[in-house]
DNA sequence: ATAGGGCTTCCCATCGTTGGAAGGTCAAGG
DNA sequence: CCTTGACCTTCCAACGATGGGAAGCCCTAT
């Protein structure tokens, strides 16, 4: 099976099957004698594997342990288990901050009457913030996009 | 005002000040007979605008947008409130998709026994997803994690 | 005068993914 | 046998926002 049908099979981009390749994370493919990449059923369930983890929000990085994991017939399920906890956590964190970004901007939407006037309180509120009760150290650096 | 002191009465890091300039987001800063940048209170002003828009989680992108808003005096709140609108549902969808993944892996690892056992359901889950009601077109690209 | 810290530019790395260019290969149809 | 189009290969670059670091110039205090 070639590239291209392991891609389609899997759901995964011959463009990244590559790189999975290249950074180590598969290993390397058999090579037809021609050079084409030559996959077995048993790698596009690999890569299936891959695939799902990513859309579950797993970095590539994680998803070499839960393959390791997943490779090794002794393993123990805490392994694993802790690995989806650490992810959960970090998954819990970036929706808190997205949270707290949207509710701070709903409430200045709310307050923007949003016609053909100059004034708005989004504009207000990002000059200056209203809400310092105590002008001293920034106090939210977790907010940051992506911290 | 040299372009540390620009740094720390803004909160905005050096490097990013520099990569703002250079991208556009704001004007060439002027400089000393020494080549130094050279900023005035207007320009930290702005400077403390962009980083909180940047708490916000607003792409510098949509900075740039809301930066031209709050130069324009004959600016429509409304412009701005589209805006801001735009993002909040960015924010919005953003917020679901990290929420679905968290919610499918809170189930999987809440039946992980979590032991010195290999039985493990997070990679029985990964290796053949049980839910598949009707196993046609993959129905979840947006699920990817930042899309 | 010298030391130290700050400034300058330039390049590199991150992370996952996509795009494209240049060139080799395969299979079907003329 | 040859052409055509779809596929494959490798390599290079870009995205967005940020940090790290090197080499070299500048400023200020001792």
């Amino acid at each position: 099976m070639n590239i291209g049908e392991a891609s389609r099979a899997s759901g995964v981009s011959a463009k990244m099957i590559r790189y999975y390749e290249q950074t180590g994370l598969i290993p390397k493919a058999d090579r037809t004698g021609s050079g084409y990449r030559d996959y077995a059923p048993s790698d596009v369930h690999m890569l299936r594997f891959i695939r799902r983890a990513r859309d579950l929000g797993f970095a590539v990085r994680e998803i070499d342990g839960l393959l390791n994991l997943w490779r090794d017939r002794s393993r123990q399920s805490s392994d694993v288990k802790r690995i989806a906890q650490a992810h959960i956590a970090q998954l819990r964190e970036r929706i808190a901050t997205l949270q707290q970004m949207a509710s701070t901007l709903e409430v200045l939407i709310d307050c923007c009457a949003g016609d053909q006037r100059p004034d708005c309180p989004i504009l207000a509120e990002l000059e200056e913030p209203a809400d310092r009760p105590s002008p001293s150290l920034p106090i939210a650096p977790q907010l940051r996009r992506r911290p």
